[in-house]
Parts: structure tokens; sequence; C-alpha cells
DNA sequence: GCTTAATCGAGACGGTACGTCGCGTCTTGCA
DNA sequence: TGCAAGACGCGACGTACCGTCTCGATTAAGC
């Protein structure tokens, strides 16, 4: 049998958890994502800073959790078209990444993750992974119906869809147009769509 | 007339703005971005930290200048195909970001400049623009060849295509494939170019 | 009558109580009394800290139960002199400091005693009051023979002593003469001695 | 010549020296030697922690020269005989450890000095020896009297004498008698002053 | 045999202090 | 005025203990 033992000790209280994670995002809000110390995010939340060197090795897991933890679970689209079902991907993209708190955030939390390895290959498995699996499904489906040949280069793809994003949003913070989504699935098609 | 007075006392010493580029790129390339500090920089060069200080306003500043001061002056391409122009301006645009200071320091920096907005549109100005004006040019050249119809988004471009760069270079740390740049020239192009 | 009513509950156990004791001591040993901390020793004892906490309400006092239990309680010197009599109960003071665990502790413990006044009334009568009782016993005696005139003040003697043999094993850290009980005997007896 | 040098960059300011040693006078008043720390004394100084770390390397160093850098340094005594010289000296050692700041420190200032070696031979030669060399003095002056006759023990002495002040004043927070002076140096005399 | 209640190991909890580091500013003496 | 050196106030870091608490499990004594 595989029954799990129940874990020793006290168990951790799930308030607490909740109670950082929410004073995690409401800093961030407020003060940006460098601004935001471990000290005054346990102060807010009424925690000790144990509590959260427990549950996360630094900043940048912690903010993540807070602010992304919701990766994208609906169905996927399936519009009938690759240019339908790319411009839904994209904007479930944007959707994400547009928000304030995710604007203010981007580029301090992937340059913190970028800086470590460990952290690095996290990100591409918790993150990056799903999406790219959501993606190779709209790619199979287009070419079940014939409309791309051969091979896509699907990290490709991601990486040109997430980068463009991140440029526009994250780092240029730019006026968020409800088009682009819409304006880069559309080249993303035609340029892979070519035969 | 507009003869800018020759400034009184001792002039700045070129050696010590020299020793303290070097000293930053140094230190960058075996401690990262995050782990170079203006007091190691200062010291590594022989120098006070006031030097470095009444040079530059702070670490960001300094390390952009000493690492990507080398703005992309060539020729703009001419081949005779988008293709072929766009795919040179990639690549150049990948080989400023492919070394391994470059790589380094990209995620941290751009947080940095992404947290002031002062910084943010410095580098809109200083990086972004002159590449963007290349691009122009050879939007405008495929448009008088007929290669293209109407208008084309340039600041969308340069974003896919920076961004898309970013992510593999700088964020993911990916081995860097000479063919990279021509694909992704070859996804743009196309996508663009379909009228 | 008061037959205490036997508790409630699953008795304590008398292992845990010493395996506490015993981990207590071999920490100090190698550890000392500022290094060594009750999680620690309940780690070391293979015992959860309420244990600990259960039994007594600080480090002081369990350092304190764990290395100074053994009161004097052998018989009352009776040489047949006051300065016979004086030496052994010296004696026995020093060969209870002269411990290497004792002297890594007397300066720390005496500190957390000093610190608190409940502590300190503690000391005073667990440790003190028997050790001048003893005293005073043997000063009766040298009065009755004709030896001293008047009273002595037994405090003043006891301090002398004690802070004398403190001074000297616990601050100093001394190597320790078997001569130093003799010497502080000696001159104490003839100090009081002449009338 | 020995022309020492001055020394490079800003010099130590001395008001920020003093005002860190007001500040940890004035907490220990009110706070005891243990609930006084580093970080409060800094705050109510207005300073910086590291302008304390510059200066001392801990807690223990930087209260004891902040209380007891009052070195007795006034004439050694020559009343004519030894037990009022001695009863000088004992007064003088009184009175410095009297205080009620160095009653409320003294036990916890010692625990800290006996726990480090290099912090315990600072002590006794920075405090510890000029006792002794006074101690000395009076004790020549007694034997070139007639009043004692070969050698003394002057180290047992001082041990005992300070022992017995520490004990009675620091550790039991006994009131303080006038008399205990007198006493301490009466019995002192009389032990070793018989030949 | 069943209930009651205290104890057990384990470890989470809110706090507080630690000693270090980097920031950007300032104050020296010398050039 | 520039310069190297380094002190300055500030504030965050991540760690260590404190003494209390909450788990599930264990161990008697009283019903």
């Amino acid at each position: 049998m595989t029954t799990s033992r129940s874990p020793l000790g006290r168990p951790r209280d799930q308030r607490t958890h909740e109670a950082i994670l929410r004073a995690a995002e409401d800093l961030i809000m407020d003060q940006g994502y460098a601004g935001t110390s471990i000290s005054a995010i346990a102060t807010r939340a009424g925690v000790g800073k144990d509590a959260i060197y427990r549950r996360w090795p630094g900043k940048a897991e912690l903010i993540y959790e807070a602010l992304y933890s919701t990766v994208d679970t609906g169905p996927i689209p399936d519009t009938g078209t690759l240019l339908g079902d790319l411009t839904q991907l994209t904007r479930a993209l944007l959707d994400e990444f547009a928000t304030p708190a995710a604007m203010a955030t981007l580029p301090g939390l992937l340059a913190d993750f970028a800086a470590d390895p460990a952290l690095r290959s996290r990100l591409r498995s918790t993150f990056l992974a799903p999406a790219r699996a959501r993606m190779a499904e709209v790619f199979d489906r287009a070419a079940s119906r014939g409309e791309i040949a051969g091979t896509v280069q699907v990290d490709l793809v991601l990486d040109t869809l997430a980068g463009a994003v991140f440029f526009h949003v994250g780092l240029m913070g730019e006026p968020l147009t409800t088009e682009l989504a819409a304006q880069l699935a559309e080249i993303v098609t035609a340029g892979i769509g070519h035969r």
C-alpha cells in the first residue's frame, strides 16, 4: 500500500500560508518587487520570518507563487483554425501578465529566476512546460487539419510570443491594447503556416 | 556661442574612467549582475566610490555603459530581400546579447531599468530608438520593392524579435544556435509579408 | 490527612528526565553555558522541548539541577580546630566548583540567576542557606571551644570564601592549586579569630 | 622618527563615539545588561549598527568601556597602617562596583568575559593588573614598616576582596553597608598580618 | 473494557536579536 | 576640483533561540 504516513509534528497552518500570500500581493502592489522585503511581508501578515523561510527558499519563489500560481488550466482552445487557437492562447498569456501586480513584478522576478540555475529550471518545468504542452496540442490539431506542414518549433514560437508580451508589458510598461494578442498571433500563424 | 566653459579644478582622470569600466566588466563576468556591488567595483578598480558616483547615477547605468556601449553603428543591411535584411539585423541583435557578460547581465539590468521610469525612457531613447530607425529603413526599402503592402508595425516586430532573443538567451540561458536569427527572421518576414 | 492525590494521566517518564540531564551536561561540556540551547538539549536527549519546559522554567534552573544537584550533604567537619573545619568546608566548596563542567558554567549561570529576583532567592535558599547552616555550626563549636569570641558574621565569611573561589576558578580559569582551600581558610580563620 | 602617519580616509567621529557610550549607559540603567541589545543602543544613539561594530567587537567590550573606563587612578592610599590602606583600596573597589549601573551589569558582563579567553585576558590586563600593582605597593610599605613578615600572595588577597564584593553587590544584590569595606579589610589584614 | 487526562516526540508559531552587506552620502588629507 | 580611503545612517538579509502551541500517539488510573 502507498498510504503516505501523516507527517510528524504540528502541521503547518493554512491561514498562515494564505496570510503570507495575501500580504505579499498587497505589498507588491504598492511597493513594487524591489521595494518589497521579506521582513515587510512577515510584519504585514502578522507572521514570523521563519514561517516564510520554512515554506519558500526566497523572495522570488514566494512572489511567484503569490502571483502566478493560477497556471492556465482552462480547456485548450479549439476554434477550428490555428489562428483562432493561437489568438486565444496568446490572450490567456496576456491576461496573466497584464495585471498591475504582474506588470510591476515581472522584470525583477525574472531577473531573480535567471540568476539562479535551480530557479531557472523550476520556472521552465512549472510554468513553461504546461504552456508548451497546450501549444503543442494546438499545433497537432492544425497539422491534422492540414493547416501546417511538417514540424513546428514549438519552443521557438512560445519564446517569441512570451518574449514579445514580456517586452511590451513587463519591460516597457506600454499601455495594453486589446489587439496585441491578435496581432501577435497573426504574425506567428502566417510565419509558420507558409509551406 | 555655446562654448561650454572649461570646468574649474582638476580634470577627471581618463584612466580612472577606464579602470572602472574594466573592473565592472570583470566582476560581472564571474559574479553576475546581482553579485556585483559598486563597492566591489571601486575596490577592484583601485578607485574611490565617489569616483563612480561622480560619473554614473547607479549600478544600472554603469553596467549598461560598460557592456552595451557599442550600439550597432554598422551600415544598415541591404541584401536585396526583406528576409535577408531582417536576418542580418536579428543576427546583430544576437551578437550583442550573446556574449557571456551580456547573458549574465541582461535580466538583472532590465529589471533595474524597468523599476525606474527615468531609466526606462533612457533605455528607449538610447538603445531601442536607433534599432527602430534601422529597422524602419529596412521595411521602407522592402515596401518600395513591393515586398510588403501597407504599413508595418515596426515596434511590434522589434519587440517580438528582441523579446524572443531575450527569452532564449538572457532568461533561459539556452545554448545559442547560429540558426536562431535566421529562424526568427523567417517567421517574422513571412508573418508580415503575406498580403 | 494530606495524601496528595495520585495525578491523573500518563505519569512522567523517569528516563526522559535523566536523558535531559545527561544531554544538558554533555552539551555544557563541549559548548559552554552560552552555547547550549534548550532546543539543542532536547534534540540531543531525543526529547521534545515541552518535556523540558514541563519540568524546569528555564535554562538556568535546568543546568543548575544538572550540575549542582549534589549539594554538600556529608557530615559537618569536626576536626577539633576552626582552621581544620574551615579548610574542609572550603575544600568541599572547591571540589564542587572545580569540575570542568562547573567551571564552564558558573559565570553564565550566576548571571542568569542574578538577572531574575526569583532565581536569586531560589539560589539563596537552595544553595547558600545549607552552606551557611553548616558554617554556623562550625563557628558555634569554635566559640564553645573558646577559639573565637563574640559573634561572627557568617554571611560575610561565606561570601568571602565563595567569592574568592568563584573569582579564581570560574572567572579567571586559573589552574587549581590544592593549597588554595588551605590558604583561604587560613586567612579567614586568622582574620576572624583575633579578639 | 616615530611620527605615526595620519590615517587614511575619513576619521571616526568623536561625537558618534560618545553618543554610543551614553546610549549604552542609559539603556543599561533601565533595561539591564541582558535586556540591552546592540540594535537598541544604535537606535538610541541615532547611529548605524556598523558604527558600533567598527569600534567594538561585541556587547561585552562596549559595555565594559562605557561603565568601567574610569579605572582607579587616584593616589595610592598611604594612611600609615596596612589596615587603613586596605580599607581605602576596598572602598574604592566598592565605589566602582556599587553604582546602580555597575550592579545591574556585573554578572552578565563577567559571564561574557569568562566565556571568551581573549576577553578574559583583556580583563586581567586592563582591570586587574592595575589594581594588583596598587595593592602590591601597599603591601611593600607595610612590609617596610614591619607590619607583615615575608611575602604576601597579592593575587589571593585581591581575588578574595574582589570576589567578596562581587558576591555581595553584584550577585546577591545586597543593600550596601558602608561598613562592608572596613569589615573585609579587617579580616584580610588580620588574616595576613599574623606572623 | 472504556473513558479521561496528562505525557510523549515532533515541529510550527510570533517574536527578537544577531552580525554582515550594500546603498548612496560625507569628510578627511593629498595632488 | 579630483582623488583614494573609509566613516556614516539606513535598512534588508538569512539564522538562531526563545517559550508557546498544536498535532497524533502512548500510557496509566478510575469507572
